[in-house]
DNA sequence: GAGCGTAGTGTCAGTCGCTGACAAGTGACC
DNA sequence: GGTCACTTGTCAGCGACTGACACTACGCTC
């Protein structure tokens, strides 16, 4: 409902604001001012200590505004997480069908990380958004809804995969597979938050060695 | 808080009743009168189609009381669950170290089902508490908690087996093996819990079958 | 450019989950 | 039997969320 932008495309339009029409427009920038408002208040007051209220308030709307751009509290939190991963499985879908699976995955990861940024951005500043991944990660409510969301993912995911195998949707491979590689993301993910680490090549490069686990885990006899 | 019943024990009560002290069985029965009272009103009302205020009736107490009891509406629809998942744990805890860490996580999921029955029997029917496990698999708000709890208990399985086979924390190869096996359970939950199944035996066997697929989930090259 | 239909918004009132504070009842222990 | 600590109920209140209704303003047509 909200957020679409695909249109019939007016031939190079002169000014680049007339694209989606007026109030498209501003209903984008009601959405943006109230993420941009909502993670600066959790920012700075935490997630529990602020209410729907002061980020309707923060962003010049009534409350009940808020609830037709959010289903809820949580939705805000985690918009930016959202449209994250959209942007990963999308870069899955798009890996050819001579890769196997984990390198699909693999790849998919890392081809995202290049673009995703710029993207956010436009919505609110990285560091921002760095510090709302960490409180998603510490706050009991936001860990229980981004891990359902999560879960979804990894549901679509699979699907993905066994159609791109050319699998029954009963195999649980694919299923598996897409498990430990969530697994291997959250851990990693975990690391990222936590550490705040910024920088990105160290966090690519771990990640990277936690993916190539994924066979030897598999394999009895750890024990070298 | 609630549930301890380690005490000083008196050498064989002669009456059975006797052990815990009045007070502690009476808080007992409250706590099993509201689980009871919740799950009964859930499967006939639907999960937000009840109030607590209703489950604190039904169980006579007042709302406040409830709320003593329990962290929150989530906590007493999953209180069942979580007693399995504790009696999982424990069972995994218990598998010798001879066995790899793959086979313990099976034998232990298998041995917990022999002996888990009689415990929920205890404090529900066994039938009110398959039908509370499809509601905790189709209701939105039970689904995450479910899964916040689920990502508590893999971080203990991994830990667990890290320490079992003496590796470093670090050494992501628990944890891959962890969320694999974990995706497996999901799955096959998922099935028992929505077809209905009441056939044990073929729910193992099932389940026994998803298991023998993880390592060849991670052998690159499926397309037989 | 006036007018009309509709989409977006604010206000209001209400429900429900949840919590702190205080007062009253009741098992436990000497 | 009396004191003490633990449980409980009542009350008042906050915050998330929703339905209903009236109002504003965009967008389209004539």
């Amino acid at each position: 409902m909200h957020a679409t932008q695909d249109e019939t495309e007016p031939p190079s339009a002169p000014s680049a604001a007339l694209r989606p029409g007026l109030r498209e427009r501003k209903k984008q920038r009601t959405r943006d001012a109230l993420i941009r408002s909502a993670l600066e208040l959790f920012a700075e007051r935490g997630y529990e200590g602020t209410t729907v209220d002061e980020i309707a308030c923060a962003a010049d709307v009534s409350q009940r505004t808020f609830f037709r751009y959010f289903a809820g509290k949580e939705d805000v939190a985690l918009a930016v997480q959202q449209m994250v991963e959209t942007h990963f499985f999308e870069a899955v879908c798009e890996r050819p069908a001579a890769e196997s699976p984990l390198t699909a995955l693999r790849t998919a990861v890392m081809s995202s990380w290049d673009t995703i940024e710029e993207a956010i951005a436009s919505v609110v500043p990285l560091e921002l958004h760095l510090r709302t991944y960490q409180m998603i990660q510490t706050t009991p409510q936001l860990i229980a809804a981004h891990l359902r969301r999560t879960a979804e993912l990894e549901d679509r995911l699979t699907e993905v995969i066994a159609r791109r195998e050319g699998l029954p949707p009963e195999d649980p491979r694919p299923r598996i597979l897409v498990a430990a590689f969530s697994g291997v993301m959250r851990e990693t993910g975990k690391r990222w938050g936590l550490l705040m680490e910024q920088d990105m090549e160290e966090f690519r490069r771990q990640t990277a060695a936690y993916l190539d686990q994924i066979g030897p885990a598999l394999a009895e006899n750890w024990r070298s």
